[in-house]
RNA sequence: CGGGGCGUAGCGCAGUUUGGUAGCGCGCACGGUUCGGGACCGUGAGGUCGAAGGUUCGAAUCCUUUCGCCCCGACCA
């Protein structure tokens, strides 16, 4: 492509409400368009990248033996009924209605029509196993779209759907996705972990996401160094610490008047200074009162719990809502607190309590605890979990960085990821709900045994300039580049350079014939103008093709992502470009 | 949905407190001088000041309503 005759409308300034590096940058260099909120205009040089990650998945999916379909972004509101999503999705989901009053919903997943799909046309366990997928946008009315293309209402999704016999098949198509995910994110150029996470509501018992490391991320993890541990920190989970008290004996329970002290902080510095030295943040149970909701509607139930953990956790409401089986988890207000425990906020603790007392697995193996009272300006010292006060023994802390990892031990280490692709094994969730059901060998009807597996195809765009850019803008990846090579020439300032052009074009149309992907930077712009734009489209390899490397029979040459500026002589820079990028293509 | 902020030329902003009929930088067009990391000088085009209503002789500015956008949080199969 001649730069000349490209749309590629580069910008000096960004617009203010672009904030993270990937918003920033696409927009600077002619990539996206915002035209409403979470909406967006993919230009010509967006497109070509968007393309080039489709290209990549396709050729996993397709490798990974799932066959590529493609389904309707309108659907009819009768299949998200059958299984209850119309409304469970709530505002999320994007309704209309037709001329005819008739009910719709754009697609913000596919898994009730692509359900149907197989349900109509697959009766047997001869046609089993299939996996389809699917590339095309989705909807979502997000509460809050952000940060460019890694939150949109209007996304590019890849979704599959995997159908076998048996939960057994279903694990086995499920490793099959999670290695060809693995490809994808590597082919992509992506830093990236496979962690835990949360099934959400799906029911899902098996699930991984594919998280992208970024300092944007909207999702905090932790991966150990030592093993393949990692883990959304949702459900992250670290190996009990028990060993500081366990060879102590339980000394006598005793009050102490603490007035003024609430906070762990101020109840250590209390004790270090008032003849109990020994006791230390781990040493103490923070003790803090929950709201638990549960239910909807006229079902909806409240109930008042204590969550204890020790003084140096912090507890993990994720984990606690969990625990509960609760819709969701409020921390109290002073006026609930005194309800539940008769004293200020600050002073709760779980002896004696009145309410349900939940702790978790570290804070039961303290021995000779420090804890709230229950009372006023009053703490309690030589406290053990069943002895003094039972509770029912949980993972509730949140882990961070430096804890031991549940399987090794070694200590974990805390990241930002964005999530890229998410994988499941739905078992028999929607194929039950819709009677998918296949005919096995021996006659009888069983339900499909489902998995799922998406990727944000846009939000991994994106996710690539967060994770590779600097200053002056992108930093492609070679695989996902919208151009392999930029060829700049520099006239002489506004005027070309009739050589220097020549040259150029012959060193163009060289690489064009090999099959790569040149632009040609032919603008009469100054030198100044093009080295920029080069560098804020991020295009992985630059040539230089002015006068004053010509007189010596050279052009120049330099890799965006670091290395020196190098002078190759013509009549080799063709081969250095081919075997370059070609090194770089897995 | 709670909290905060912003809508003035394609982009970034000033002007709003104290009403007097809109300005700066970049970009764009033309001319000239420059010419290897976003040049300089000159000339010019471009705006119903988000929208609607009100107050006023007069509204970007004051009042009311409304729409949109961003950030933090809640939420996110």
């Amino acid at each position: 492509m001649r730069f000349s005759n490209a749309f590629i409308p580069t910008v000096k300034e960004a617009p203010k409400d672009a904030t993270s590096p990937s918003h920033i940058f696409l927009i600077r260099g002619g990539y996206v368009r915002m035209i409403g909120s979470g909406l967006y205009e993919m230009l010509p040089l967006g497109f070509r990248v968007l393309k080039k990650i489709m290209a990549i998945v396709r050729d996993e999916m397709d490798g990974a033996g799932a066959q590529e379909v493609l389904m309707p972004g309108l659907l009819p509101a009768t299949y998200f009924k059958e299984t209850g999503r119309y409304d469970g999705f709530g505002d999320t989901l994007l309704r209309l209605k037709d001329r005819k009053g008739g009910e719709y919903h754009l697609g913000p997943t596919h898994e009730e029509i692509i359900t149907d799909m197989v349900r109509r046309e697959v009766k047997s366990y001869r046609h089993l196993p299939i996996n389809l997928y699917q590339i095309q946008m989705k909807y979502r009315d997000e509460p809050r779209p952000r940060a460019g293309l890694l939150r949109c209402r209007e996304f590019l999704m890849k979704d599959a759907y995997s159908f076998d016999t048996c939960h057994e098949d279903a694990l086995k198509s499920y490793a099959i996705m999670r290695e060809a995910y693995k490809r994808i994110f590597t082919r992509l150029g992506l830093d990236f972990r496979i962690v835990k996470a949360d099934s959400g509501a799906m029911g899902g018992d098996t699930s991984a996401e594919f998280q992208v490391l970024a300092q944007t991320g909207e999702d905090d993890i932790v991966a150990c160094h030592a093993c393949e541990y990692a883990a959304n920190v949702e459900v992250a989970t670290a190996k009990r610490q028990d060993d500081a008290t366990s060879d102590e004996s339980p000394g006598d329970l005793a009050k102490v008047h603490t007035p003024g002290v609430g906070s762990i902080e101020d109840v250590v510095g209390f004790f270090q200074k008032n003849d109990h030295s020994h006791i230390d943040a781990t040493r103490v149970l923070k003790s803090l009162v929950y709201l638990s909701k549960s239910g909807q509607g006229a079902d909806a139930k409240e109930e008042i719990v204590l969550a204890v953990v020790r003084g140096d956790h912090e507890v993990n409401e994720i984990k606690l809502t969990r625990a509960l089986g609760a819709t969701e988890v409020l921390l109290a207000n002073e006026k609930t607190v005194r309800q539940a425990t008769g004293a200020g906020i600050g002073f709760a603790g779980p002896v004696d309590a009145k309410v349900r007392v939940l702790i978790d697995e570290s804070a039961a193996a303290v021995k000779n605890a420090a804890t709230g009272a229950n009372e006023q300006d009053h703490h309690l010292v030589n406290v053990n979990h069943g002895r003094d006060f039972e509770g029912e023994v949980v993972d509730l802390r949140s882990v961070t960085d430096g804890d031991p990892c549940p399987n090794c031990g070694e200590p974990l280490a805390s990241f930002r990821g964005i999530e890229g692709g998410h994988i499941f094994v739905l078992g028999t969730h929607y194929s039950a709900k819709m009677g998918a059901e296949f005919l096995n060998a021996e006659g009888k009807r069983n339900p499909v045994v489902m998995g799922c597996y998406g990727i944000g195809v846009s939000r991994l765009m994106a996710s690539a300039i967060e994770q590779h850019h600097d200053e002056g803008g992108i930093i492609w990846p070679m695989a996902i580049a919208p151009y392999q090579v930029i060829i700049t020439t520099l006239g002489k300032g506004k005027k070309k350079d009739e050589a220097a052009e020549a040259e150029a074009t012959k060193i163009y149309e060289a690489l064009r014939a090999e099959g790569l992907e040149v632009l040609l930077d032919d603008r009469k712009e100054r030198p100044g103008v093009k080295f920029k734009d080069a560098d804020l489209i991020g295009v992985p390899l630059r040539v230089t093709v002015g006068g004053r490397g010509l007189g010596e029979g050279v052009v120049e040459y330099k890799k965006r992502g670091g290395g020196d500026l190098e002078k190759i002589p013509l009549d080799t820079i063709v081969a250095r470009v081919i075997s370059d990028v070609r090194a770089e293509l897995p």
